[in-house]
RNA sequence: GUGGGUGUAGCUCAGUUGGUUAGAGCACCAGGUUGUGGCCCUGGUGGCCGGGGGUUCGAGUCCCCUCAUCCACCCCA
């Protein structure tokens, strides 16, 4: 085969499609409920953008971006993320000055230049949401009960929602001192990645998934315990709220946030059937992001979901979301009479919004009685020679098998 | 980037210690029904056995290289 899709890339056919498109619909549904707007943002950037708001020091930024220079020779990268490039718009259009709390959900494609495995491409779709402008708890849980609400209305079954609060820029260093001090004697026991993770980001050590390591941190200061006065009353009122929507969470102190813009409220919605790319759904509060990116201190929250995660679990839990397209009729026809005539039937159903087709084939009639079953044709109306002298056509219900004898005139009719 | 697994028909997979023209199920096409789908029966189309090199009288099968892909590490959606 000379030509195939680039690794982990990968084509989504039509007997997969509609599965998506339903699920999309469920989406936007919700979306609406919470009265979130659609903001659709450019799929490339300047690279600067993603490697001020991502954090230099990220895998991201360091080994995972498709970057390249265009023509007037600029740093062009694809987004590996969506809230970076809905931030830049929010600024750029200045948003903030039109109302004062923008509420915003997209769709679309994301770019990471990793190994390919289950749960994980290398391009691949997410839909997330984000708030801007409130710093207020009831938001945080406004959001996080939603992403559990998707998870529900979509149909997954089984999930697990982590909670955590990951601190401000006054508490966090606090924290950090601790966990080095704690750490300093029992580094060298710990393994290689996770002693560059003690030099770079000693946080990240909680997400090691080797027994040594977590037995080591197993009795480590867990930021929780070192939030400030004000980060502490926000995640206390945070869960007030979320038991109050009656949103089932857990309490994960070792939950640890990837990319540097966030704080405070961090999630992750986790399923057990994904395997070790296990994440659904991961957000949190990311209140420096805008003024990192040029604007007044604005406190901000969202989250970002993967779709071809979620589409695998439902296939996963065979709870398919079938709603499978139909065609209303197919127009078998005999005869070059008859296909002069269907092709003018066909234009003027469609016309009035009802779906159909006709044979392109030449075909003999069964094979177009075949291929009527294929597309799932309610109907099929049958024009043989006989039939045009006459005026007449054949009407089954493919259902029932039942038929009758109509007018050619009384096919939109019947019909609608 | 590092490990391990797998590459045979459109799809899912058989293929005995190397041995003739490489198989099955599903799908597709045709016939059984000269103008009627699904079920059934019969037949048919379709394979550089991922690619290259080597061993051998002989390679889908053994060896080397390469490519692709999957799972895991890493990290994340």
């Amino acid at each position: 085969m000379k030509h195939k899709a680039l690794y982990g890339t990968h084509d989504i056919l039509p007997d997969e499609s509609f599965k998506w498109q339903s699920f999309e619909d469920k989406l936007k549904s919700i979306f609406v409920l919470y009265n979130y707007k659609e903001i659709r943002t450019p799929i490339f950037e300047e690279t600067e953008l993603f490697t001020r708001s991502i954090g230099q020091e990220t895998d991201i930024v360091q080994k995972e971006m498709y970057t390249f220079f265009d023509q007037g020779k600029r740093s062009i990268t694809l987004r590996p993320e969506g809230t970076a490039g809905v931030v830049r718009a929010y600024l750029e259009h200045n948003l903030g000055e039109k109302s004062p709390l923008v509420k915003l959900f997209y769709f679309g494609s994301m770019f990471r230049q990793e190994r390919p495995q289950k749960g994980r491409l290398r391009q691949f779709n997410q839909f997330g949401i984000e708030a801007i402008g409130s710093a207020d708890p009831s938001l945080d849980a406004e959001i996080i009960g939603m992403a559990a609400r998707i998870c529900q209305e979509v149909g997954i079954t089984e999930f697990k929602l982590h909670l955590n609060s990951i601190g401000c820029p006054v508490c966090r260093p606090v924290h950090r001192d601790k966990l080095l001090e704690f750490m300093r004697g029992k580094v060298g026991d710990v393994c290689d990645d996770c002693k560059t993770r003690f030099m770079r980001n000693p946080l990240r050590m909680f997400d090691c998934k080797k027994k040594e390591c977590a037995d080591l941190l197993k009795d480590a200061p867990v930021m929780i315990d070192f939030l400030c006065e004000e980060c502490r009353t926000h995640y206390r009122q945070v869960k007030n709220y979320l038991s109050g929507l009656e949103v089932n969470y857990f309490e994960d102190p070792r939950l640890v946030r990837g990319l540097d813009y966030y704080t405070r409220t961090a999630f992750e919605i986790k399923s057990s059937l994904l395997g070790s790319q296990d994440t659904l759904c991961g957000g949190g509060r990311y209140d420096l992001l805008v003024e990192e990116l040029g604007g007044t201190p604005t406190p901000a929250i969202g989250f970002a979901a993967g779709m071809e995660r979620f589409i695998l679990v439902l296939q996963m839990q065979k709870d398919l979301m079938i709603e499978e397209k139909k065609i209303k009729l197919f127009i078998a026809t005999l005869g070059d009479e008859a296909k002069v005539f269907a092709s003018k039937l066909c234009k003027d159903l469609r016309q009035k919004n009802i779906a159909c087709d006709t044979d392109y084939l030449q075909r003999s009639l069964k094979a177009q009685m075949k291929e009527a079953n294929r597309q799932n044709a309610e109907k099929v109306l049958i024009i043989g020679e006989e039939e045009m002298k006459k005026g007449k056509a054949v009407l089954r219900d493919m259902q029932t098998g039942e038929q009758k004898e109509i007018g050619l005139g009384e096919v939109e009719q019947i019909l609608d």
